[in-house]
DNA sequence: TTCGAATTATGATTTTTATCATGTTTTTCT
DNA sequence: AGAAAAACATGATAAAAATCATAATTCGAA
């Protein structure tokens, strides 16, 4: 099921290289690579569950994980999509509880995890390595609250065309003008990010296709108007 | 309009025993102490506005805070109430951006500031109040995950039943067996904690009020029957 | 203390969104 | 390949919430 190697060594890992690891000296990055552990994924795996304890962090070398939060009346909520050279856990880990949230792949992965211990120790040698953890938590607490006022604000249209559009900008690769969005949603999980019922993003994705700002490609979702739904995705601009 | 005054020390500070600040050790305290800076505030100042650049953090000596969004339809949402012992702006100061909310006084307030540089230092002498810095923006993000959550998830009835809750857990006195808000709130201001209409902040207050659940004396809420609220606040429990 | 403005209150209406129902298509598993 | 399950689609309906309108009340400044 999961394929394990210690051996592939941090210095060596292209996904490093945009991650919070990339400027960490090389006598630190020693001490994370000795002590790590890869980890092959399939989709629908569980990397941990919301209310367990973290015991270490995880740093996605390739593929995509969702990390949501199940409500009360059973659905998701998606905090966010993590992918290569992305960390996952850290905030729980210094936070010091237990995770707020769960991560489920949704497209195959290998992921690095990093023992607990190993990480708050090169965290305290290296003042500022500690500092880009802290910028990157802090920076997620912005986009927090700006989702949350999108999230109160803003009708499920607008937050639909706005989804689209980050997850083109993450996701997106071009092709003649347009952009597809290359990676596999349900339209359950698109609902979990908006924030609203399967059957909404199903209507209003016809809506979207018939207004000729998307076209869909199988699963995957090609942006034909990018202003169009920028447009759409606010109240002005 | 504001009085200054550099020279109450922090080691004399009542409100620091609950703060960030309370086992900072005695040497970087004074480098704190040294160069803060005490204002008092009128209801209605603003501290900060978003999008600023902040050039310190604040320390709430006594009063209310409101921390907000302003979205692009102009309502408010709020992000929390802060209040005596509570830290504002070091989340934009670690994250090395300007400040992505705004900051107004709701009841008069006596608030410290202590210059970025400070701070910073105090920060990077002293590991431990780092970490106890990192830890409670690491807490603050599991929070907004909760809260967007329930914003996406749960019915406006819901969210205004544990907004009460919370403001009774933070601002409540004793009195006869229930326990009164001692905040005064406007009715828009309570739609910008829940995320709505304050239409439907005011026929829920009346709908709460006819149920027995709180009471109104003049401004302020008296909570009836917290496990009425407990119960209309959740899908279950 | 009184006048004007802001806030609170309530009703009517419209819009938005969720839910329910049902059929179709696509995946998945054997 | 074929059956079962899951995902997608669309219509009908109901529920939730926003908006608009209009009073009544409270608050604040002259």
């Amino acid at each position: 099921m999961s394929s394990h190697s210690h051996n592939t060594p941090c210095e060596l890992c292209a996904s490093r290289k945009h991650s919070l690891f990339s400027d960490l000296p090389e006598q630190h990055l020693c001490t994370i690579s000795d002590h790590k552990n890869l980890i092959s994924h399939r989709k629908g795996q569980i990397l941990y569950y919301e209310g367990t304890n973290p015991l270490g962090i995880f740093c996605i070398n390739s593929g995509v994980v969702k990390i949501y939060k199940t409500a009360s009346n059973g659905k998701e909520q998606i905090i966010h999509l993590a992918k290569k050279g992305d960390f996952l856990g850290y905030a729980a880990l210094l936070g010091e509880e237990n995770y707020t949230n769960s991560a489920m792949i949704i497209e195959d992965a290998k992921i690095c995890f990093v023992p607990k211990n190993a990480f708050l120790a090169t965290l305290t040698k290296n003042t500022e390595f500690f500092k880009k953890v802290t910028k990157a938590i802090s920076h997620e607490l912005g986009e927090m609250e700006a989702k949350l006022t999108d999230a109160t604000q803003k009708s499920i249209r607008e937050r639909l065309a706005f989804v689209l559009l980050q997850l083109a900008d993450s996701y997106g690769i071009e092709g003649g003008g347009s952009q597809k969005i290359d990676l596999i949603l349900s339209r359950e999980e698109i609902a979990g990010i908006v924030g609203t019922a399967t059957e909404s993003v199903i209507r209003l994705l016809s809506e979207f296709k018939k207004d000729k700002l998307i076209e869909l490609d199988g699963k995957k979702i090609i942006i034909l108007d990018k202003r169009g739904l920028a447009r759409l995705s606010d109240f002005y601009a």
